[in-house]
DNA sequence: TTTATTTATGTGCATTACGCACTTATTATA
DNA sequence: TATAATAAGTGCGTAATGCACATAAATAAA
């Protein structure tokens, strides 16, 4: 078999299930990629800075001041100054916490309607492949943000292939 | 195991790839995904209309007419009357079939290194259960849109799961 | 043949996400 | 205290996109 053919068949799936993650997402208005990162990165990582959420989203420190001021304008998210004060304390109001359940909520359903042709054993398979993939996919420990649309209730952390990997290329623990 | 982590894997993964592909892509400028997919949709289909090409690309007319524009600017596509005065001929040029060409081999080869890390089997596995999967994607003709990025060279219409299902599902013979 | 309808293109206008270059405020360091 | 580094925010420009509309050509109907 050839390779370059399953490499092909790799990318039209994913693109695919971007697609159909990113039209499930615009069903509401302003609810772009990035806003759905930003709501779920803030739900395990409260408090954060502008400049440590921007890291997270992969997104310049401009776009994401601005993606902050429009969450903070719909009521998601809320702006304090810290103790440093030159830094901001992002987080999320209750609207943004629900609004982030629903996000992952309906990408979880997406993905599970995708899955549903697989039998199980066939689900199983392919999640050790995803497994193996994914792990090779981390290089450093910012990587990481590529889970920045994880539901991490549905994969949790001390499982998920990316996090764990992460934290082996860590020096000591802490950070993004 | 739980079927929500396999899903989770899956958008994550996909996420990835798709990111993956778009910065390779990037590394030209102007070099966007539509763009990508009008110069491999013309490479088989050429000499089709602006209206055809906005089909086979998902894109609203006018996102279509101005890429179109941009495409002859650069001198990789060809406007011309055709036989019926309302419509366009879009045609490639030489350059624009090279461009498609450098666009599809850097595509493929992103894909590749990501599947390097599995075995030639669990490569044989994955590429079963991707065509499955594509397969039930495909409810209708026009959804083999979804292939308008991948390599018809490595994946060759006789064996590709998502053209023959598109096949199966046409009344008759014809478009896209 | 003339008129109405459908189909295709193209334009004006607006929106949205984004990044670069820069300014300002605050903290850390020499 | 003077200088560096760090964080936020602003002005400006760019690029992709869609909606509403205008125009031209082909087709169907009167």
């Amino acid at each position: 078999m050839s390779a370059l053919r399953t490499a092909n068949m790799l990318g039209a799936m994913a693109g695919q299930v971007h697609s159909l993650l990113t039209r499930r997402l615009l069903q509401h208005p302003n609810q772009t990629d990035s806003a759905a990162a930003a709501l779920n990165i803030l739900t395990f990582y409260d408090g954060c800075s502008n400049r440590q959420l921007s890291q997270g989203l992969r997104l310049s420190h401009t776009a994401t001041v601005r993606l902050a001021d429009k969450l903070e304008e719909e009521g998601l998210v809320e702006s304090r100054p810290g103790q440093d004060r030159r830094a901001v304390v992002l987080t999320l109001t209750d609207a943004g916490r629900a609004r982030a359940r629903e996000i992952l909520t309906a990408r979880c359903q997406v993905l599970d309607t995708v899955l549903s042709p697989l039998t199980e054993k066939e689900q199983e398979t392919l999640s050790g492949l995803l497994e193996k993939l994914l792990r090779h996919q981390i290089k450093a420990p910012e990587d990481e943000s590529l889970c920045r649309l994880c539901d991490s209730t549905a994969c949790p952390p001390e499982t998920c292939p990316v996090h764990q990997r992460a934290l082996a290329l860590m020096p000591r623990p802490g950070g993004f």
